[in-house]
DNA sequence: CCGGACGCCTGTCGGC
DNA sequence: TGCCGACAGGCGTCCG
């Protein structure tokens, strides 16, 4: 389900509920996750403070002090700050009960997300190790994309939204960041030109950083921690869009699929 | 090394 | 109304 934007968003909404807090208990409804919860996880986890609140990719880091709980929302998953006595709904699989009486639950009903414990250096975890860089911060560019495609023929749309290229470009942001640097999804990243590469770097900054501004993109069941949804659905330009005029230059918008996903886009605008 | 396909799961929606 | 297939915001793994 989130992307970085929504990711962020759920970061963000976390802090003040977690931040200092200790927790004091876990339940575990539902050891199976995309990857099973660790035996000693709770051993672990129990009795250490949350210090710090850390997002890379799409990964939620909970830095506790001699170790870090890495939450991954996979494509359905979710996460409440609750009264810790508020009853448990289906799918809620995990629970981290803090000292304040409440608790931060974690609901994925297709279980393709994960809360592993690690030690050591984060960087250091395989998950994050091969990671691209952030795309909100300045060693992202387009000559950090241009690199990347060399030796490489993929469509654009997919260079993007590899996570060893650039970190947290999903399937909605990476349909949207192509159509505003005006680049069809499916050209190959061998043809795309550095000048290209500079407008769809700026254009993956611009995207993200006013869904994060928005709260991130509610298409179903996305909602902030505080139970509002994402307000940059609004904003959508192509994804959803098919057959609909473009709000550019009144082509109907298409659909096509990439690499298995659907992709969207302005044959008027993008080339 | 690269690219493409698959599988992991449940819920929802559209078509018949 | 019910059934069935397609599809969904991700991503590691496997194969050629």
């Amino acid at each position: 389900m989130p992307e970085l934007p929504e990711v962020e968003t759920i970061r963000r909404g976390l802090v003040p509920h977690l931040q200092g807090r200790r927790i004091v208990a876990v339940i575990i409804r539902e050891h199976r996750l995309r990857w099973p919860i660790a035996p000693d996880f709770e051993t672990q986890v129990v009795g250490a403070t949350i210090e710090t609140i850390e997002r890379r990719a799409k990964y939620l880091l909970l830095h506790l002090t001699h170790g870090t709980v890495i939450i991954h929302l996979g494509m359905s998953g979710s996460i409440r700050v609750l009264m810790a006595a508020t009853p448990p709904q289906l799918h809620d699989h995990i629970d981290l009960i803090l000292e304040t009486n409440q608790c931060l639950r974690l609901r994925d009903p297709r279980r393709f997300g994960a809360m592993l414990w690690h030690t050591g250096l984060i960087d250091d975890h395989s998950l994050l190790h091969n990671l691209g860089p952030e795309p909100l911060t300045a060693n992202f560019n387009g000559n950090h994309l241009a690199v990347a495609a060399k030796n490489r023929r993929v469509a654009i749309k997919l260079l993007i939204m590899d996570s060893h290229v650039v970190a947290g470009v999903g399937n909605i942001y990476a349909s949207e960041s192509l159509f505003v640097a005006g680049i069809h999804p499916q050209l190959s990243c061998r043809d795309v030109t550095i000048v290209r590469y500079n407008q769809l770097a700026l254009a993956i900054q611009q995207v993200l950083t006013q869904a994060i501004a928005q709260g991130g993109t509610t298409l179903r069941d996305f909602m902030q921690t505080d139970g509002q949804p994402g307000y940059f659905a609004n904003s959508l330009q192509v994804y959803g869009r098919a057959n609909m005029p473009c709000l550019s230059c009144g082509n109907m918008i298409q659909e096509l699929r990439i690499g298995q996903r659907m992709s969207f886009f302005c044959p008027g605008c993008q080339h």
